[in-house]
DNA sequence: TTATTTTGACTACAGTTGTAAACTAATAAG
DNA sequence: CTTATTAGTTTACAACTGTAGTCAAAATAA
């Protein structure tokens, strides 16, 4: 079963699922009308694209005569939380709440969007540890 | 003048970054030593890094006999901050909330941070929009 | 039904990344 | 001083990425 844990999509095949999950479905030719458009890649580039994705399963093709319609298998949301869970396991845990914070401060957020941070917070605060420690280094060290 | 903007630092190139950032300045042994026992990497492994971070000014190397010293050019935070920016830039505009969201959820984070993140969400929704427009195709539809 | 256009499959190719061996120049040990 | 050891530099190499050209099969137009 594929989900979007087990399925790396590169920086150019995330524009391509992008368009794909914005459409829900999409021929060949609207993508690589979208992606020209977008990133002004040439047919080829958006073709290349779009077979790895169905290689790796994270798109599908569907139907029985040309021109196939192709649809997302791994889901936006799923994928954009196990990008962003890949990134941070990357980065030292102890600056992960400056970071956050920092992107929260770039981004535009809805109304919605902040009061649900703002739920989850307070629940968090709850549980919270007074700090959190580096994990940078083998043994543990204070940083 | 190099910056954490400026510089693209790769998974492997992290996990060494990570080391220097900690320890403020290291010798190569010391680094040697951390990443295998951190990653089990060869000694070859993490010179190589090592290398390629020199190159690309992301670190610097000290003092005028062997062994040097290795010092971070690029700063932790900035470097975080540059990569979750760059993540988010990918992604579409519309769900950085939720994915936030679920960064937060699986994270652990201090008191302080937290603090700190509702006192810059309050902040934030005093101009909050409605709602946050899908920046994945041209033109502009409603997703 | 032949010619044309479209769509999809296959090939290409340089640059990046992960991983490490080999070689060379210092430095430390004997 | 000679030898052994360590630190640093070069080379290697396959897999993955970004970007795109070529070819063949299918569909459409003439």
């Amino acid at each position: 079963m594929k989900d979007a844990k087990n399925v790396t999509i590169t920086d150019s095949e995330w524009m391509v699922m992008r368009a794909i999950w914005t459409m829900g479905h999409a021929t060949s030719r609207e993508l690589i009308d979208a992606m020209n458009e977008l990133e002004g890649w040439s047919a080829s580039t958006t073709k290349t694209l779009l077979h790895r994705l169905i290689q790796k399963q994270a798109v599908a093709q569907h139907g029985r005569s040309r021109p196939f319609t192709y649809k997302p298998v791994v889901g936006e949301k799923e994928s954009m939380a196990a990008a962003a869970d890949d990134l941070f396991d990357h980065m030292c845990a102890m600056r992960a709440g400056s970071t956050i914070a920092g992107v929260i401060q770039s981004r535009e957020l809805s109304r919605a969007d902040i009061a649900n941070l703002q739920a989850i917070l307070a629940e968090k605060a709850k549980t919270a540890p007074e700090e959190v420690q580096c994990n940078c280094l083998p043994g543990d060290q204070t940083c």
